[in-house]
RNA sequence: CGGGGUGUGGCGCAAUUGGCUAGCGCGCAUCGUUUGGGACGAUGAGGUUGUGAGUUCAAGUCUCACCACCCCGACCA
């Protein structure tokens, strides 16, 4: 269909993805820069969307009893560093409080990166017998992490996220629990994003500080960098041991927990808005978009009817379980608000003139596509709800057809740099596991590795990079 | 944190070799006429030029520091 016009106001997506989607954020209304370093203001409209996403994961969790809770911002300097990796992999990126009421404190509180250790010092004190577990506590918070550049949504200082913290009897249960948590992240991209993500396991040195293996999903941004999206920790007895979070087992014995943590954070955000959206602005899926459907009276003679259509037409929207808004605003004028809402990605348009309420009809136009059809007013319902789920659909096979067409299996090292150079994507080679080997392929090519996918096969073969025995095909990519 | 760039009403721009009351378009407000893809008229509000020092009779314009943003890098699960 035809785009009528060019988004005067908004850079393309087409011609420069970082300018657009920096653009598109702040002129749909969805965060604006605070007036601090690195963090932002997430407004109402953007706030809508996370508000689904945790009332989505919030329903993930209920299925396995996961409770909500809520544990201190501050963390003493102290118990941070009673696990040694972890508050080395945290430190240089920590906001510490030394002085408080204006005495200096004698043990410095840091604003949490991550709420492991406050969570396990609880836990310690909760836990005594195997009756006791699992232990399933959840909290939706906010962390702190100094970083040096930052980018709306994708890396702030502060962000918003929730961190699972598990306790069980057994690894292996642990360890299901690691995987369903990172089946649940994968549902919220999949299902609800409409973005396709592949999952694996993380290698050494890009594993979680303090964990025994790290879990994560990656999904692939228009530019061919990925994003990794979520993660989810196997933390074996590594914090349980230095916390003593031990109980008495099902033979009287003593042992320590076995934990697990995950998280998924307003990142995730960022890259749904980045993956859709295009020239005109962003296109949000209809299951996460905050309104579905927007109503837009054309004004004519005869307002009043027109008016009283509209509020019949969301009124059986509304019942049937669509999230409708009606945009009864008199100025702007028409083009300006189809262009309003357009940017701020609605999926469908409702046109109601005088036209419509004469016919008892609708004009719907798609966000995704420009195609507009009629609709009489009886079939409304039943064709929106199609519509939608259409919609859906179609923006992840368009996502995942992309992510077919930017997965590379590669075999040479020159191959490897070409596309490095050229379109990105993934890139699936074999690799000895040696962490100088892998610092070496990020320094040439920016590509570091993005995980071990979990159905890979064993594969003998030769080190893209430095021609040693490999026996896994590993997935690569330049990270967000 | 290093290299480069930018900074003038909300946005985009202008302002001669340092010189007079810092202009313009869009947007905004009020009223009226309008409304099927970015309406029109009238009236009006809004800046002391990112911040702070300095040089000068005189600074948007020159100097220094700082801040913010953008690009590149380092860093960052």
């Amino acid at each position: 269909m035809k785009q009528p016009f060019e988004k005067r106001e908004l850079k393309k997506k087409s011609e420069n993805l970082s300018d657009w989607y920096t653009d598109v954020i702040l002129k749909s209304e969805l965060a604006d820069y605070a007036p601090v370093k690195g963090c932002m203001v997430i407004r109402p409209y953007g706030f809508s969307i996370w508000e689904k996403v945790q009332e989505i994961f919030n329903g993930l969790m209920k299925t396995k009893g996961v409770q909500n809770a809520y544990f201190p911002l501050f963390i003493p300097l102290s118990l941070l560093e009673k696990e040694k990796e972890h508050v080395q992999g945290f430190s240089p990126e920590l906001a510490i409080v030394t002085i408080g009421g204006r005495e200096k404190l004698k043990d410095p509180l840091v604003v949490r990166p991550t709420s492991e250790t406050i969570i396990y010092a609880m836990y310690a004190k909760w836990i005594h017998s195997w009756r006791d577990l699992p232990m399933l506590i959840n909290q939706w918070n906010n962390v702190v992490r100094w970083e040096k550049r930052t980018y709306l949504f994708l890396r702030t200082t502060e962000f918003l996220w929730q961190e699972g913290h598990t306790a069980h009897e057994t690894e292996k249960e642990a360890m299901e629990m690691v995987l369903t948590a990172l089946d649940w992240y994968r549902q919220v991209y999949e299902d609800y994003f409409a973005l396709p993500v592949v999952y694996g396991i993380k290698s050494q040195s890009e594993k979680f500080a303090g964990a025994k293996a790290t879990y994560a999903i990656e999904a692939l941004m228009p530019d061919g960098k990925a994003l990794q999206a979520a993660t989810s920790h196997n933390l074996g007895q590594n914090f349980s041991k230095p916390f003593d979070i031990h109980f008495q087992n099902r033979e009287g014995k003593e042992d320590f927990v076995w934990q697990t943590s995950w998280g998924i954070s307003t990142r995730s955000l960022g890259g749904l808005f980045m993956a859709h959206g295009d020239d005109n602005g962003l296109i949000l899926p209809p299951k996460i978009a905050p309104i579905q459907v927007v109503i837009m009276p054309i004004f004519q003679k005869d307002r009043e009817s027109v008016i009283s259509y509209c509020g019949q037409l969301k009124e059986v929207l509304t019942n049937g379980g669509i999230r409708v808004h009606i945009d009864n605003r008199e100025e702007p004028s028409v083009g300006r608000r189809f262009n309003e809402w357009e940017i701020k990605g609605v999926p469908l348009r409702f046109e109601v003139g005088q036209r419509e309420t004469t016919d008892r009809s609708v004009t719907v136009a798609r966000r995704d596509t420009g195609q507009k059809v009629t609709l009489t007013r009886d079939q409304m319902l039943i064709e929106t709800e199609k519509l939608l789920v259409t919609i859906q659909g179609q923006l992840f096979t368009k996502q995942k057809e992309f992510l077919t067409k930017n997965t590379h299996d590669v075999d040479s090292y020159e191959g490897f740099k070409k596309i490095m150079e050229t379109s990105r994507g993934y890139l699936r080679a074999l690799w000895c596991e040696d962490a100088v080997c892998e610092a070496a392929i990020k320094k040439e090519t920016k590509a570091s590795t993005r995980c071990l996918l979990l159905e890979t096969k064993n594969e003998q073969g030769a080190c893209i990079h430095c021609g040693k025995a490999a026996t896994h095909r590993w997935l690569f990519a330049q990270a967000y």
